[in-house]
DNA sequence: ATGAAAGCGCTAACAC
DNA sequence: GTGTTAGCGCTTTCAT
């Protein structure tokens, strides 16, 4: 139980307010008492308490993340960053759980919502389903900023450019010489997985290749869905991104037709992918070229290095910070603001040219 | 602007008082007033603030959590199994974020104090020099539970039995048949580290073989350490663990006398030791064994799938959550409880017997 | 069955 | 310079 103003007070035989003239800095105070006020302060090693704080200010210097529903890999940098940028600030995040779906969602934000936070960051699945309750966040006047840009929504946004990314993939391996290039990813209809089929789509079809239906691979936790099919949304997350990739590739690399390159939805696939083909006897990237989307560890340290692309994650977080708060604190013109971030390309070992046909 | 109980009574013309025997399901109260409440209740989505009932009760529902300076793999499943556990009784976990510095932990437990949180998890590094500050905690009444047995720390503690499992670990090799057998971890004075050579000379020793001290590589960000040397504690978590066990293998393998099995720190370790194995051309399990300790995703998709200890860390989250609620809800008799779980051998294709020598 | 009022710890406006 | 006071939103006790 830490000592509160009210006892410091009595105890030192002042009133709450001079010593609240202390705290704060004000110069409207006795050096000799400001002196006395200090130490008491420091013996009792007195910490205000924030949730009065709070309560009496109407804002709690905190940020609430509508985070994942568990946390991954994948999403753990673009957290840290969002901490540090915060911390930087004077803010602390508070980060929330939510599984993506839109009563998750809507929890999250009720929860965050009840305490006190002074603005959020979308960060999320992505998945269409929970933009109404943002948008009736944003209507409450509360701040926001998403890290991906949602289709119909007005609201501040910092993102990473998903389908560009995919447009630098698939470019790399059509310079490479492949025509015959696969996509595996999953079944979601997240911004994210929709990102990445459209930069992939539009690059084929810009270099004269109409990419084959059946290669594009979209793996659910039943197996491989076809066209249209989103069951088990809500327990994706549950699901071994490693495993999604490893056993997408093993069916893939099953068939009679096979691509010469694929171009994985994330590193976690990709080193599922590289698996399965050594598993398979297929040599990467002579007979195989693999290409994942994140820069995590493992993809350096995977036996064959895989090529990749790296996300400004730092960037993203001290910029989608900084838009909040100086929405917060009233920095800013009206009018929602957009800031696409690139990802690079990091290449390492795991793809070169097209085996060529016999 | 969440709607508040004031402003709801005011425009049903009821008291807050009736309106809170509504909302707290008190029995008396009129049916028809109960009613009307609850539907303007529905219709303006009232959330409750927490902040200001936390500040009335005294007790906010939330449990904080020392953790680490910035997420990682191998810290993440139990976070998760942290929050899920809390979840379940319906707390909230709030995450503080600390470098495992004394410094560092002090700020992290000022910060949750002044947030009110009703007891603590000390996630944390494991450094002693925190001592001193969970005891000022335990002093002063706080409710808290540790994930490692901090020496000279009377408090209630579940911990994986890390010394155990790298006795199992080691015993594992030594059945095997491996005699030259090297340990390779970080240089920090952490519980981790300092549990995990115990296990290993405790097990080398009963087994009539001396450890070699020229084979217990502890790797620092700057290299690799000398008996004692405890350089640059504070930025250790910055640097990467893959890398750490790339460099402290490669180092190790370049010797005129070699191990035929090394014991890792973590998975991470033991990927970065599989990878420099590959480059200097050794092959595993063949003519070396390398073990790891956590078994992450990226093990069991390993080009050589690593052996490995599984850490019950749903488990781990639960007691620990189970063990710390029940103290606040004052369901335990006094007088520190110690719960030691036990980690898995996972035995995968990393580890072969020795190559006989010529 | 309902209303009035006090108080959690902090901040800020106002009085002396 | 210092003390007093009201109030943030919620819970609880005491009157009615």
């Amino acid at each position: 139980m830490p000592a509160t103003q009210h006892e410091i007070a009595k105890h030192l035989g002042i009133s709450r307010g001079t010593l609240y003239r202390v705290l704060s800095n004000s110069p409207l105070v006795n050096a000799a008492t400001r002196e006395r006020v200090l130490n008491e302060v420091k013996r009792l090693n007195y910490a205000p308490n924030a949730i009065a704080r709070g309560l009496k200010m109407r804002c709690t210097h905190t940020v609430g993340v509508v985070g994942p529903a568990a946390l991954k890999l994948s999403n753990i940098d673009k957290l840290n960053a969002l901490h540090f940028a915060a911390r930087e600030r004077g803010y602390t995040m508070v980060l929330g759980y939510s599984d993506g779906s839109a009563d998750e969602d809507a929890r999250c934000i009720r929860e965050l919502q009840s305490r006190m936070v002074d603005g959020f960051i979308a960060f999320g699945r992505g998945l269409p389903l929970s933009t109404p309750h943002y948008q009736a966040l944003i209507d409450s006047g509360k701040h926001l900023v998403t890290l991906y840009p949602l289709p119909g929504l007005e609201v501040d946004c910092v993102f990473v450019h998903t389908r560009e990314a995919y447009r630098n993939l698939t470019t790399h391996l059509i310079k490479l010489g492949h025509r015959d290039i696969a996509l595996l990813i999953d079944a979601s209809a997240s911004q994210y997985t929709l990102n990445r089929e459209e930069g992939f789509r539009e690059t084929m079809t810009e270099a004269g290749l109409k990419p084959r239906e059946d290669w594009i691979v979209r793996v659910t936790p039943d197996g491989i869905s076809t066209p249209g099919d989103e069951r088990r949304e809500k327990s994706l997350w549950k699901i071994s991104s490693y495993q999604y990739g490893f056993w997408g590739t093993s069916l893939l690399l099953a068939r009679r037709e096979r691509p010469t390159a694929i171009v994985c939805y994330s590193d976690e696939f990709a080193i599922g992918a590289l698996r399965a083909a050594d598993v398979a006897g297929i040599e990467v990237p002579r007979e195989l070229s693999i290409v994942g989307y994140d820069d995590q560890e493992p993809a350096r340290f995977a036996h064959v290095p895989l090529t990749t692309m790296r996300q400004p994650d730092k960037e993203l977080g001290e910029k989608a910070i900084d838009l909040l708060l100086d929405r917060i604190e009233g920095k800013l013109p009206s009018g929602p603001v957009t800031i696409p971030l690139a990802a690079k390309l990091v290449v390492r070992e795991s793809c070169g040219p097209p085996l060529s046909r016999a």
